[in-house]
DNA sequence: GCGAATCGGACCATTTTAGTCTTAAAATGA
DNA sequence: TCATTTTAAGACTAAAATGGTCCGATTCGC
């Protein structure tokens, strides 16, 4: 009952896409450490994301991925299924359910239920609204190590802040 | 993301076992037939439910199991949670978090949305409810394999019904 | 007190996660 | 054209979780 590293990693490497332009295209190492992620792990999740169509890649120096349309566009439940597969929270749940049980499971109905609620909250929560309100993980962590406060989204400079932290690879905060 | 099988049998064996009036002791292999559930498993995952308070146990010849309250009065979620360990869609959502992300931290705000949510739906089914709206698992598969149609819940009988098959250990259909 | 019945808990096999590594293919630009 | 850069694809692996069995300690009925 539990999301998995690659679906997490796939909508955190997503968000840092997002946070550029929509058609900038960036590699996957820049994507990695903003987010604090294993690198050529992201590599692979991203062939999914790929396929599924969120993301165009090119390969080739200066090549990288980029946004296959808005960000407002893509939601979170599009995302988590093209990482992790459709969402199932049982068997009999699946596009093919196997069991023999003929109507009336209390079970399944339940699990339906649950079901369905979990991805009207995923349906409903684009990239763009993800992207708005995250601070990137690997940079805050790296504020950390060196016992810096982060900029804080509201625009407030924390006590001991420095402001090169988030110069890099991203630019407004 | 998937409800573990420990998880639906317990569901299913206190689903069976609530068909009994509360305090009848009954013994796991009974309830394993009629739900169509590996013996010797589904005795593990009870003793969890008795740890958690939601069955007592007798052991002995003539022991069993038995539940500790009303059926109404037991949610899905308590049952859940008491054989899979307190819901967390994530690490960070967990009773102690591990993550050093301070504040900000987009996706787990939404996988928080999405617990709560499915957190609700189970909070709000008893086992009553589930039970009543349960046809026999064990048992219907048991009617396929004579190639019975069993009864429905409504009262209405089908074709080739024999109204035998639930007589065993349930009685009121 | 005895033997049968029943849970309790240690144990194990298989599958899934969470990654890594290597080779190939494509694009750039010198 | 050729070296360099970057993704694509997929084989491979260690570690953890799942799904389940089995036997021994208890307890009950007699
Ligand atoms: S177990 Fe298959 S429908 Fe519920
Ligand atoms: S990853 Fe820890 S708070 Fe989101």
């Amino acid at each position: 009952m539990q999301i998995t590293k690659a679906g997490e990693y796939g909508v955190l490497g997503l968000i840092a896409l997002a946070r550029r332009p929509v058609g900038e295209v960036v590699m996957v190492d820049v994507l990695c450490e903003e987010e604090a992620i294993p690198r050529s792990f992201l590599g692979k999740i991203f062939q999914n994301l790929t396929k599924a169509g969120v993301v165009k890649s090119s390969r080739g120096s200066g090549g990288g991925f980029c946004l296959s349309r808005s960000a407002a566009e893509i939601t979170a439940l599009e995302i988590i299924e093209a990482v992790e597969g459709p969402i199932a929270l049982q068997r009999c749940l699946e596009t093919e359910p196997d069991c023999e049980h003929i109507g009336g499971c209390a079970l399944c109905g339940l699990l339906t239920e649950a079901q369905d609620r979990i991805k009207e909250v995923f349906a409903k929560t684009s990239l763009a609204d993800l992207a708005q309100r995250h601070l990137p993980n690997g940079l805050v962590q790296q504020a950390r190590d060196r016992s810096l406060i982060p900029l804080k989204r509201d625009g407030q400079i924390g006590e001991k802040t420095n402001e090169a932290i988030f110069d890099g690879p991203l630019k407004q905060v």
